[in-house]
DNA sequence: AGGCACTTGTGAACGAACGCACAAAGTCAG
DNA sequence: CTGACTTTGTGCGTTCGTTCACAAGTGCCT
């Protein structure tokens, strides 16, 4: 790679941790997912324009995005994937392995259980529980479904660390009080209500059918017309408001 | 109610449609969703207080979100919950029939035909496609799969509007591509990875992958620590930045 | 009728995020 | 070595969103 550059690995590891932008997380595995996508082509260095295109956002944005981690890249020529792609994946934390538990094998559960994309990137599925006896010892994506009474045992065994939600409604809010009582401290609900939690204890949402209503909705009016304008423009997907439940 | 207004039933449709903020849209269908299991439990009226809370957002927020709507509500009284769940339907547009597609019919696919909350409100999955041969004709939720080659047939028969994409990456901008030929107006991408549609379609995107990164790097730093205050807070799910893209 | 307690709706202050545009910093050719 | 060209990193003005605090409106009780 860049000769002139010294010891390529290290390159002033100052990292300005205090405060990155919820808004530039949100966004840090978009770009990690293109910068991926193009090491896997075989390119090697890349400039903020066409990242950006290939992410979906303006290059200015990125830039500053990228600048909150520190000073990767180069002037006049842009950034090297591989380093790149290793500094975001140690920001968002996917140096180590994160392990989850999916709790409700129902055709969400099992499709989360299968999705390649979990384990692709630091995050391993331990298990995957259900309270429907009929379900249980079922094999969903190489583990067995497991009896949710087991949920607290096997929590702590296996140092499940984040818990995935794909219960009905109903049964969400008890499910998570009992995970984050096991040492759960980081919840992805998919059932479509609002958890309470202590207020160490992060959420995240999934709701389908907010998304439909949302895409209703701007249908209604003119489809997504409006602000029309010419380039290449963003994508919504999911917002800076990453934000926590205090009991 | 007062003098000054005149029937009560109408009440002003005044209705300030010209920019509701997509922060906004974005909570709206929580509310809904809190009115609705309130007007089950049989309550009749509810102030900014309590539906915030059932909501999981500040008091002011809600009160600020819903002016955008119109002037509804009772000082000293509340909001009536039937008629805001009316008023909250009929501006997301959920008066009106939604005919949706879902393309692929894998685990996530599968998983979204069964997905109760779909047809709930106003959005009837009119067909369930896949290029895979051994799954064609099988029955799911009712629907029978059919070969993604009868897409645009189909799209354009059957009127959909919306179009939900739960296929692999690699072959998710093809179909996007062939459903906005065929007439589909927005589209929701489970997919992982960016689409480029006309400046008329709207995209949004869900993907796990990316909020269980996100879930990852707030319990790195300090296990959704930081702000850490004391009253029932937000929930994040789901961002305001609606966006189109422009070819 | 009048006062009181309660709740909405909103003006205004604050803060976060975006995009522009440019200086600093580097590369490459000659 | 010099000079032209490329691209990053960022200061700044603007826009968008959130929060506070309060006036105005409503119902209830005396």
């Amino acid at each position: 790679m860049s000769p002139s550059r010294p010891a390529g690995l290290v390159r002033q590891a100052r990292t300005p941790r205090q405060g990155i932008p919820d808004a530039t997380v949100a966004r840090l595995p978009v770009y990690l997912r293109a910068l991926t996508s193009l090491a896997e082509h075989g390119v090697t260095t890349v400039s903020s324009e066409e990242l950006a295109t290939s992410a979906g956002v303006g290059s200015a944005k990125l830039r500053k995005d990228l600048s909150h981690l520190g000073s990767y890249g180069t002037r006049g020529v842009g950034y090297e994937v591989e380093y790149l792609v290793y500094q975001i994946s140690r920001e968002l934390g996917l140096t180590q392995d994160w392990r989850v538990a999916i709790v409700g094998a129902g055709n969400l559960g099992r499709a989360l259980a299968n999705y390649g994309g979990f384990a692709s990137r630091g995050f391993t599925v331990v298990a995957l529980l259900d309270a429907a006896t009929d379900l249980i010892d079922q094999e969903v994506a190489g583990l067995p479904v497991l009896a949710v009474t087991e949920l607290e045992r096997v929590i702590a065994q296996e140092q499940v660390q984040i818990g995935v939600l794909a219960t009905p409604a109903c049964a969400a809010q008890d499910l998570c009080d009992r995970m984050v009582a096991a040492g759960v401290t980081s919840v992805l609900n998919f059932a479509p209500c609002v958890l309470n939690v202590p207020g160490h204890v992060m959420v995240r949402k999934v709701d389908l059918s907010t998304e439909l209503q949302i895409l209703a909705f701007h249908q209604q009016r003119g489809a997504a017309a409006g602000l029309g304008y010419g380039g290449l423009g963003e994508q919504s997907q999911d917002g800076p408001g990453a934000a926590e439940v205090a009991g």
